[in-house]
RNA sequence: AGGCGCGUAGCUCAGUGGUAGAGCACUACCUUGACACGGUAGGGGUCGUAGGUUCGAAACCUAUCGCGCCUACCA
């Protein structure tokens, strides 16, 4: 049934649903995707020709070694959302994906990998290792494209590139050499962030601090020429093997008499200075007294500096101590630190040592810690370049949302340090640079000069991941050549990515932007928060909280899900961490059946994006799921009531506005969502776009206007329908509304409503996919604004519902029961005697309600509710002979009386309050009057009821 | 130590000056020809605490408690 004039997918897809089967997201969503890339969804246009309005958001290239989590997924949302909705709105919208090569991290899963094969990169030497990396990433490196692609993603993917291809490479290469040229660029030797695992340099941010560790700090003594000794104390005490200088307060009277003597260092033939420095030494704290370590400790560095210390490096590379250590010589740190302690005792040094806590630096990727060590790096000025970012975001060039990250962002560039650019690694850019083994002569430059003859060798490192990530706004287009694309898609317009990266890619990619093309790379910078589990922890390996979107879409058992990521742990206990997480989930029963991405995204889109913590909730999920299952079938039904019914040749909506009642109120509604809509996505408030389109579909479309649609298209048991006349605008109305509904909604459940739109009729003037668009609009919606629609209808879902509170009360089932509604309002009556039918078939009245006005007799054994409005009081007669007790119905007269009465005192203590009358607008004034006054006359009618009760 | 954020219904969260909202969960009734992945009607909150501003505060200000993240420091 129902297939007409859908578009076939290609032949590998499963087989066209028909409506007639539930929905099922394993059917529907596999069969889009080919269909949009056939058609061009996806592509762009550089073409100076194209006077499209262009629409830019550079991907945050995800790790080459990753596989989509829930960070990827709710990227994908947001952003294709954006993308989307620009796309159907007619801009030319590039989202520019890629793939990032991931240095350390990458280097690593190679390593490993061949560690299994039984070598080293060290065996199989730089080139035939880097060849192995590029076939490890030609094999499995794409993964999370494809995996994208399962979420519905859109983006260009004729532009992908990855962070190494050839023409990323130039591009660094070229801002490498640029730098240098400017003399921005510079080799320098100072303490640099070593991790000792990955035997590589770290810039400040790949550091991360581990606060909390437990340690100790440990007391022992030096011994001091001429007699007494001084106590230090320190958390590393290994690091005494490097100490070259005691340092104390010039002004501590504990410590006069040692300024200028020196010190015995217990385990080298040497003798340290006791020096003054009020900068490193605080009193107050310990005794007073600090060692001084200048080669592994970033304030006893400086502090060398300013004293002319030496510096002696006691580590190897690999953190093992190296000959300076001398008796401690080749033993790694830990071992270094229980011997060293172990000696201090034995010369009767040790002073004692008690727990302390403390923050422990570590590496972000290996997690090992990270040592200070003084080293020759390549390092990079900062400070004018993050003066002219400050700068950009201070005059509005590029706004950051949410505001409050400004700050943040503020205090980074103004605080920042040399960025150290150089990794001691074998997987990345290589560093431009030749170096003369004879002379120590550097050469930078975009190739192998001529003149560096044999004696030169290329520079044995490579550059910083970030440091190309930082120019991909423009690089993925072309930079350093002015390419069409470049020209056309620089600057981009919305950069949106998670918060954590706001140093790392989003500061970098606007000094580099500003500081290479002269423009922000960017004008909006949207920050999303972290997905975390529904306790708002964070998801980790560890915490066994991880969920993968993919089981979400696909769904899965949980032992399969604990199973596949057990590392020898029990699979209960696993399973028992994972429901602890999700208590949610728990409550599902044995695992999470197949969402799909609809439902994943859309549920992810309806979490505000700027909450720092999205705490994943499967039972919102679920929630939306339905939701999916719910357009589904309002999509049946509508197909069902619109018939034959066909969009007469050029004509996109109804012609001329409706006359009916509840068609002008839908299109109303509809107008109202398509505004909050448009503002939420704007706004980057995706959350109140999806709140508001799950609304207005449930709530206006399905609850009320279906219910009351039906009656008015579906034919009579003869054949004919009860009202012919206002058959063709209603259902005119029906298919306009629906189908933009399905527009509405198409960049949040990208499948589902590409499946329904291809369906249903449709104005000529459509492309082969809803992709296309276009989007509802705000503006011509606009027009659709009905408030006297609303009003009427709104007192007419008022009627219904105390008829229906009447019913349920009474518990009467499916029973049929006369209705009278009486009002002193001519035009009430009037307009509920119209809609009678709506009425009727609304609230299940037996034959046609009664309208009249108030004041007539009353039949035995009828209820009376009272429903304020704006226009006086509505009196709603239920008959209920037989059926209602004196009792049962003064008690529901008095709890309606009891809710007025408390509405009615809070209004009236708003009016008696002191200066309220005065003081408060006069609207607001007003409107109170008339609630008191409309509060007033139903409590009346329902005094007067209540009178009458006996009567029944 | 500083910065930022959060604390609203059992749960996950909206709400930024005019009588507290959604989804899920809960209660009752309904298997009615779109949907029980549904419908209808309900119950449930002194909006962390204490002050203040205001005619009026969940919202603005101050203080305070609890939680989280980030930056810096930690001999």
């Amino acid at each position: 049934m129902l297939t007409n004039g859908v578009a076939m997918p290609d032949a590998s897809t499963p087989a066209l649903p028909t409506l007639d089967q539930p929905y099922d997201p394993a059917v529907v969503e596999p069969r889009w995707y080919a269909h949009w890339e056939r058609h061009g969804v996806f592509a762009t246009s550089d073409s100076p020709a194209d006077a499209r309005p262009t629409y830019v958001v550079p991907m945050p290239p995800p790790n080459v070694t990753g596989s989509l989590h829930m960070g990827h997924a709710l990227m994908v949302t947001f952003q294709d959302a954006l993308i989307r909705w620009h796309r159907m709105r007619g801009y030319n919208a590039l989202w520019l994906p890629g793939v990032d090569h991931a240095g350390i991290a990458t280097q690593t899963v190679v390593e490993r990998l061949i560690a299994r094969e039984g070598t080293t990169r060290q065996a199989l030497g730089r080139d035939a290792f880097v060849d192995r990396v590029w076939r490890w990433r030609r094999e499995t490196g794409d993964r999370i494209l494809v995996q994208e692609r399962v979420l519905g993603a859109s983006p260009d993917w004729s532009r992908a590139k990855f962070t190494m291809d050839p023409d990323m490479t130039r591009a660094v290469t070229e801002a490498f050499v640029r730098l240098h040229e400017q003399g921005l660029m510079y080799r320098a030797t100072r303490l640099i962030n070593w991790c000792p695992e990955c035997m590589t340099a770290l810039s400040d941010l790949e550091v991360e601090n581990e606060e909390g560790a437990n340690g100790e700090i440990f007391e022992f003594a030096y011994e001091v020429e001429g007699g007494g000794e001084i106590v230090v104390a320190t958390t590393r005490p290994e690091t005494m093997l490097g100490d070259t200088a005691i340092a104390v307060h010039p002004e501590d009277p504990r410590y006069l008499a040692l300024h200028g003597k020196r010190v015995r260092h217990p385990f080298a033939y040497r003798t340290l200075p006791i020096i003054t420095d009020a900068i490193l030494v605080d009193p107050k704290f310990g005794t007073g007294a600090v060692k001084v370590t200048p080669a592994h400790d970033f304030n006893d560095f400086a502090t060398g500096k300013r004293h002319g210390l030496e510096e002696i490096n006691i580590l190897n590379l690999d953190g093992t101590m190296n000959a300076s250590a001398g008796p401690f010589a080749g033993l790694d740190r830990k071992e270094a630190r229980r011997a060293v302690k172990k000696a201090l005792a034995e010369k009767g040094l040790a002073r004692g040592a008690k727990p302390h806590v403390l923050t422990l630096p570590r590496c972000q990727r290996s997690g090992g810690v990270v040592e200070p060590m003084i080293s020759t790096q390549w390092f990079l000025r900062m400070k004018e370049m993050a003066e002219k970012a400050l700068e950009a975001v201070r005059a509005g060039k590029t706004v950051i949302v949410p505001s409050e990250w400004e700050k943040t962002y503020d205090h980074f560039l103004e605080n920042i340090q040399d960025w150290c650019v150089s990794r001691q690694l074998w997987w990345g850019h290589p560093i431009p640079a030749w170096h003369d083994e004879a002379t120590g002569a550097i050469k930078v430059a975009r190739e192998r000069p001529p003149e560096c003859g044999a004696g030169w060798t290329p520079d044995p490192d490579v550059l910083d991941t970030w440091f190309s990530s930082a120019l991909w706004p423009f690089s993925t287009l072309g930079w350093p050549q002015a390419s069409p694309a470049l020209k056309k898609f620089y600057p981009a317009t919305d950069l949106e990515t998670g918060y954590d990266i706001l140093f790392f890619w989003v500061a970098r990619m606007m000094m580099f932007g500003l500081h290479f093309t002269g423009e922000v790379p960017f004008r909006r910078v949207l920050l999303h928060g972290m997905v975390v589990d529904e306790t708002g922890d964070k998801m980790s390996k560890l915490k066994g909280n991880v969920i993968d979107p993919l089981d979400l879409v696909y769904g899965t058992t949980f032992e399969d899900m604990i199973g596949r990521g057990a590392t020898g742990a029990s699979a209960e206990e696993a399973l028992a961490k994972f429901k602890k997480a999700y208590p949610s989930a728990a409550a599902m029963g044995n695992g999470f059946p197949a969402f799909g991405a609809d439902a994943v995204r859309f549920t992810l889109a309806t979490y505000p994006p700027s909450n720092k913590r999205i705490a994943l909730a499967p039972k919102r999920i679920e929630g939306n799921r339905h939701f999916c299952n719910k357009i589904w079938n309002a999509t049946r039904l509508a197909l069902d009531l619109l018939g034959d019914f066909a969009w007469p040749d050029g004509l996109a909506a109804p012609s001329g506005a409706p006359a009916q009642i509840y068609n002008r109120w839908i299109r109303s509604r509809f107008a109202a969502a398509c505004a909050a809509v448009h503002e939420g996505f704007d706004a980057f408030r995706i959350d109140e776009s999806a709140h508001a389109a799950y609304r207005f579909f449930w709530t206006d479309l399905c609850d009320w206007y279906l219910e009351i649609v039906k009656r008015v298209l579906r034919k009579q048991a003869d054949g004919t329908f009860a009202n012919p006349a206002v058959v063709p605008e209603t259902r005119a109305t029906l298919a306009y509304v629906l189908e933009g509904s399905l527009r509405l909604l198409h960049p949040l459940m990208p499948f589902l409503t590409e499946e329904l739109w291809q369906r249903l009729p449709r104005p000529a003037s459509r492309k082969a996919t809803i992709a296309f668009g276009p989007y509802p609009s705000k503006d011509e919606e606009s027009a659709a604004v009905d408030a006297d629609a609303e009003d009427w209808m709104g007192l007419l879902k008022a009627v219904v519902s105390a008829v229906r509170s009447v019913r349920s009360e009474y518990d009467l089932k499916k029973a049929e029961v006369p209705l009278r509604v009486r009002s002193a309002s001519p035009e009430v009556v009037a307009f509920l005697r119209s809609e009678s039918e709506t009425v009727r078939t609304l609230v299940l009245s037996k034959g046609e309600p009664v309208l009249e006005a108030p004041g007539g007799p009353r039949e035995a054994g009828t209820t009376v509710s009272v429903v304020p409005s704006a226009r006086g009081p509505i009196e709603v007669l239920v008959g209920l002979k037989g059926l209602v007790s004196a009792d049962s119905e003064r008690t529901r007269i008095e709890r309606d009386e009891k809710k007025i009465k408390k509405d009615l005192a809070v209004l009236d203590k708003k009016l008696g309050a002191p200066g309220f009358v005065d003081r408060a607008p006069k609207e607001v004034v007003e409107e109170a009057r008339a609630q008191r006054a409309s509060f007033l006359e139903a409590l009346g009618r329902l005094e007067m009821a209540r009178k009458l009760v006996d009567e029944l």
